[in-house]
DNA sequence: ACATTGACCTGGGAGC
DNA sequence: TGCTCCCAGGTCAATG
């Protein structure tokens, strides 16, 4: 389910229900996801009260006074809040239980997902500490865009999607937002004007801040925390929608892959 | 330093 | 119905 809107909807689902919340019990079923979940979590944390929870680009800290977990969601991750005693599903393969009786519960069909242990300083650990700002920012600005993309040859569709220069931009609002600033997916990122990275910075903060207005995008498996399904779907403009009239021009919607995702876009509206 | 590709997984849908 | 093939919201690690 997992790009920064959906990630920010899922923050906010569970949030009210664990945070403050001392840790009974965790559960791990299926501890092997993109690494092994550390086999110690339990001894780590049991006993422990959950101080915040923050989103980093996609990823979730969950802090504690002695460390933070850090959460990914891959490809096909989702949180649920439950009761404690709350039949568990396929591929449900952690449960954080509370003193509340509630549990965090995570389920990832795909496994591309991650839960890992960080002490000290979390911002410094090797997954967050090359991480680009955050695009809802005012670091992520025009300026910022335009001086990242010099001298890049890559297309500016591969760079929306690389953390190290902006985080939490995935295939979807990509091509969401490149269809917004009408520039080509697959336009060299230096060759964008200082006006193609005004539009482009000002679509992708518009795009993101609708998304999480709206609660995220659904696509199959994307629920919230009480497994509601989000409903941005119906919205979206390009994604998804190859073949398809384009909503400004009614030219026909192409799909071209770039570096191995497809990328769909209007020939007449983006050059 | 940057760009590209392979790899990791399961499940759903299309086509035969 | 059932099989096979293709595709899917990510991104690290290895390679050029």
């Amino acid at each position: 389910m997992p790009e920064l809107p959906e990630v920010e909807t899922a923050l906010r689902g569970i949030k009210p229900y664990i945070v403050g919340e001392k840790v009974k019990d965790v559960i791990l079923r299926f501890p092997r996801l993109r690494w092994p979940i550390p086999e110690q979590l339990p001894q780590l944390i049991v006993g422990h009260t959950l101080k915040s929870v923050v989103r980093r680009g996609k990823y979730l800290i969950f802090r504690f006074d002695h460390g933070a977990l850090i959460l990914h969601l891959g490809m096909s991750g989702n949180l649920r809040i439950v009761n404690h005693d709350v039949a568990v599903k396929k591929h449900d393969h952690v449960d954080i239980t509370f003193s509340n009786g509630k549990s965090l519960r995570f389920n990832d069909p795909r496994r591309f997902g991650a839960l890992l242990w960080a002490e000290n300083d979390v911002h410094e650990h090797k997954l967050l500490s090359q991480l680009g700002p955050e695009p809802l920012t005012a670091t992520f600005s025009s300026e910022y865009l335009w001086k990242q993309t010099r001298g890049r040859a890559a297309s500016i569709k591969t760079c929306l999607m690389n953390g190290r220069i902006v985080a939490g931009i995935g295939n979807i609002y990509a091509a969401e937002a490149l269809f917004l600033a009408g520039i080509n997916p697959k336009k060299t990122a230096n060759k964008l004007s200082k006006l193609d990275c005004q539009h482009l910075a000002e679509a992708i903060k518009a795009v993101l801040k609708k998304a999480i207005k709206k609660g995220g995008t659904t696509l199959r498996d994307f629920a919230d925390a009480h497994g509601k399904p989000g409903y941005f779907k119906l919205e979206l403009l390009v994604y998804g929608r190859q073949g398809q009239a384009c909503p400004r021009c009614a030219n026909k919607l192409k799909t071209i892959v770039i570096a191995q995702r497809s990328t769909v876009f209007c020939t007449k509206c983006q050059k």
